[in-house]
DNA sequence: AGAAGGTCGTTTTTT
DNA sequence: ACGACCTTCT
């Protein structure tokens, strides 16, 4: 590189009186420190609930108020979510102005930036994102091409494919490593997936595709193959700001040099404690090599907590002490009153959620609102117990890292014809919609993707003379007719969501014949959320990169009721913070996953995931588990408490007994809240008759008889 | 040969 | 409740 020569601002040194903003005033020191450093390489190591965020909000605010252009500051989050809230809470703090401010995920970021320069990596710009599941789905096809499994040795499933080439991308390492690694069973397969990744990375350029990694990889891919793009990009990378820097993995650290390589500014944020993604790469060490790969790094550390109450601070660093961890932050916290911590045995999944629900109510009845209360788990099939005994009782809630609407099928279904109108070249969406077809199935809709794709000029307008049989000719004129429709340039975007769906209404119904129905109302959502946007392009982006939550759509027709309650995976809950938490299902095999014990770290990373639970936690934080399990084949069958919540004093983490209330006064009075000895805050006597008060209480349903 | 339809075994976490 | 695999049908 260049030798590189700093010019000082010209700019008289600001002084706090000229601010609108009272930086001083409104943040602690250390936190003063990081939001008004100037600029160069900085890393902030905050603990969970230090006001990691109020800080990069008031950085940013710092930044545009001092004469930075909001345009040139790129703030790089995990979420969409998080990008719109940090800019928002800018925007209240300063004015409209920090709107403007470049950013998201690094995916999203990366999208732009191929959009506009794909054509020097000989991409069109209108190349299409495949998910994780079209990334499978494409893979199955090679491998039925290509013919791998064709000896009676097992050859990986599509899922498996897909993970282990985007683990190769994300981890940084070879494919012999990862195979050794983590697939032994599939060692000696080494050169025939060799050459399948080679084979899907020539069909996604042939085709105009990208996965989620490619928005990664092929955007440094592009900066190597022109430093004039990459200049170009840099140059508006005034200041790089990067939240939870602990979960970025190899690639996106590299990105991150990329974006600062003009101007040098760039500030990073994480907590090593709470680095939850190895799977998808990351390691938590990266954020201690920051300082070694940007020389004269200022580091700046938070420590005081403003989340949780000192007893929820203390169980934290209780389980934090366990792991490895190379840096030592003790959390403190001036709120040094509040209940202690408890875990909750219930005699099974059923007796869980009953006990979760009805605390819920409790809590509401005393002034808690539902959205300030969350149920976190590690997988997101451990709610559906819940989600059962929630919906008895009429509380309203969303679920994140549940299903995604644009996962569901019958909408990948109707994606995927938008899909092949933006590109036509589109084999993955192309291979579905035929695949609905009667009589095709997936060796003619791989010669006809072929024909579509490669021999036909216009497949939308030579679709008279294709290499069609009289099978389904029909049924594939009527599919032509509706592309060629959806792609004429003024058709609205509802209007061409409109044609897919009166297209596809019929196949949908046959389809899926038993239970579409109950998939119908999601297709009417579809329709809605398309009315938000004209841009067709944006559109589809928007929805692979940002997915909506199946249940938080079941919410917005219900705008008059009270914010839901949130359930979420606890990879979903970063960042977030809840005046109660609980935490479900605290079971050794489930956390710690019986996955990661295979693992070498795989402990550590499912503890620090613990830690990340906890620490959501404002004032109350529950720990539960069933006793007893049910599973198909296995019956029922004893279960072991998670290791991670053994031989926690009890001064520390409270052992809570559920107790029954009177079966028989059970039988005739529904209100069967238990007793929780000394722990519930307003611990009424429950032998009362229903209380007509609790709208949401009124039809809960008898909870049966457990014992 | 290739598609349709039924059956069996199954499931971490996310952009 | 979903997908991979096996059997039967066109």
């Amino acid at each position: 590189m260049a030798r590189r020569i700093v010019l000082r601002s010209d700019d008289p040194p600001v002084s706090q009186d000229d601010l609108t903003v009272d930086y001083r005033d409104d943040l602690n020191p250390q936190q003063h420190a990081a939001a008004t450093a100037s600029g160069g390489p900085v890393l902030v190591v905050a603990g969970a609930g230090t006001g990691k965020t109020r800080t990069l909000i008031y950085r940013v605010a710092y930044l545009v108020e001092t004469g930075t252009k909001p345009e040139s500051v790129v703030l790089l989050t995990f979420t969409r979510r998080a990008a719109r809230e940090m800019t928002t809470r800018a925007a209240t703090l300063l004015d409209g102005r920090c709107k403007r401010v470049q950013g998201g995920t690094f995916h999203a970021f990366c999208l732009g930036i191929l959009r506009r320069h794909a054509n020097v990596i000989d991409f069109p710009n209108n190349f299409s994102i495949l998910d994780a599941a079209d990334a499978a789905d494409v893979l199955s096809v090679l491998r039925s091409r290509g013919g791998y499994h064709q000896s009676d040795e097992r050859f990986p499933r599509k899922g498996t494919l897909q993970k282990m080439f985007s683990a190769v991308t994300n981890r940084d390492t070879s494919l012999d490593d990862l195979l050794a690694d983590k697939y032994p069973q599939f060692t000696h397969l080494h050169d025939d997936l060799e050459q399948l990744r080679r084979e899907y990375r020539g069909y996604k350029q042939s085709h105009a595709l990208m996965d989620f990694d490619d928005l990664l990889l092929r955007t440094l891919e592009l900066f190597e193959a022109s430093d004039a793009v990459r200049n170009k990009v840099a140059a508006r990378c005034r200041h790089v700001l990067v939240d939870e820097y602990q979960d970025t993995n190899a690639l996106q650290a590299d990105l991150v040099r990329q974006f600062a390589s003009v101007h040098g500014n760039v500030m990073v944020v994480g907590d090593d404690a709470q680095s939850i993604y190895r799977f998808r790469g990351a390691d938590f060490r990266n954020i201690f090599q920051f300082p070694d790969q940007y020389p004269d790094t200022t580091i700046l550390k938070l420590e005081q907590n403003y989340r949780s109450t000192q007893p929820i601070l203390d169980l934290a660093n209780h389980v934090i002490e366990q792991a490895d961890r190379s840096y030592d932050k003790t959390l403190f916290s001036e709120e040094q009153e509040g209940e202690l911590p408890a875990v909750v045995p219930a005699p099974d999944a059923q007796m869980e959620s009953r006990f979760v629900a009805q605390m819920i109510l409790r809590l509401r009845e005393q002034g808690v609102p539902l959205d300030r209360i969350a149920v976190l788990f590690r997988s997101s099939h451990n709610a559906y117990d819940l989600e059962v005994a929630l919906n008895q009782r009429n509380i309203p809630f969303v679920k994140y890292g549940g299903t995604k609407l644009s996962e569901a099928a019958h909408i990948k279904d109707v994606l995927a014809h938008l899909k092949v109108a933006e590109n036509p070249m589109d084999a993955a969406a192309w291979n579905r919609i035929l695949q609905l077809l009667h009589g095709i199935g997936p060796k003619t809709a791989r010669d006809l993707i072929e024909w579509a794709t490669e021999a036909a000029d216009d497949p939308f307008v030579a679709s008279e003379n294709g290499p069609f049989s009289n099978r389904y000719i029909s049924a594939l004129k009527k599919l032509f007719a509706t592309l060629r429709s959806i792609r004429d340039p003024d058709k609205a975007l509802v209007e061409q969501v409109e044609a897919v769906l009166n297209y596809y209404r019929p196949l949908f119904e046959k389809t899926y014949y038993e239970d579409y129905p109950k998939r119908e109302p999601d297709l009417e959502h579809f329709v809605s959320l398309a009315e938000a946007y004209d841009d067709r392009q944006t559109f589809l982006a928007q929805l692979a990169l940002d997915p909506i939550e199946l249940t938080a759509l079941d919410q917005d027709g219900a705008e008059e009721d009270e914010p839901p309650l949130v359930l979420s995976t606890i990879h979903s809950a970063k960042g977030l913070e809840f005046h109660t938490v609980f935490l479900i299902r605290a079971l050794e095999g489930n956390l710690p996953s019986r996955y990661a014990l295979k693992e070498p770290g795989g402990v550590d990373e499912e503890l620090r995931l613990f830690y990340v639970a906890i620490t959501r936690a404002e004032e109350n934080l529950f720990i539960s588990y069933p006793m007893l399990k049910y599973q198909r084949f296995r019956g029922e069958y004893l279960t072991d408490p998670s290791r991670f919540i053994t031989g926690i004093p009890d001064d520390v983490l409270e052992p809570v007994e559920l107790v029954e209330a009177d079966a028989a006064d059970e039988l005739e009075a529904p209100d069967d809240v238990k007793q929780l000895n000394g722990r519930v805050p307003d611990d009424a006597p429950e032998d009362e008759p229903p209380n007509d008060a609790v709208p949401s209480d009124a039809d809960r349903p008898d909870d049966g008889l457990p014992f």
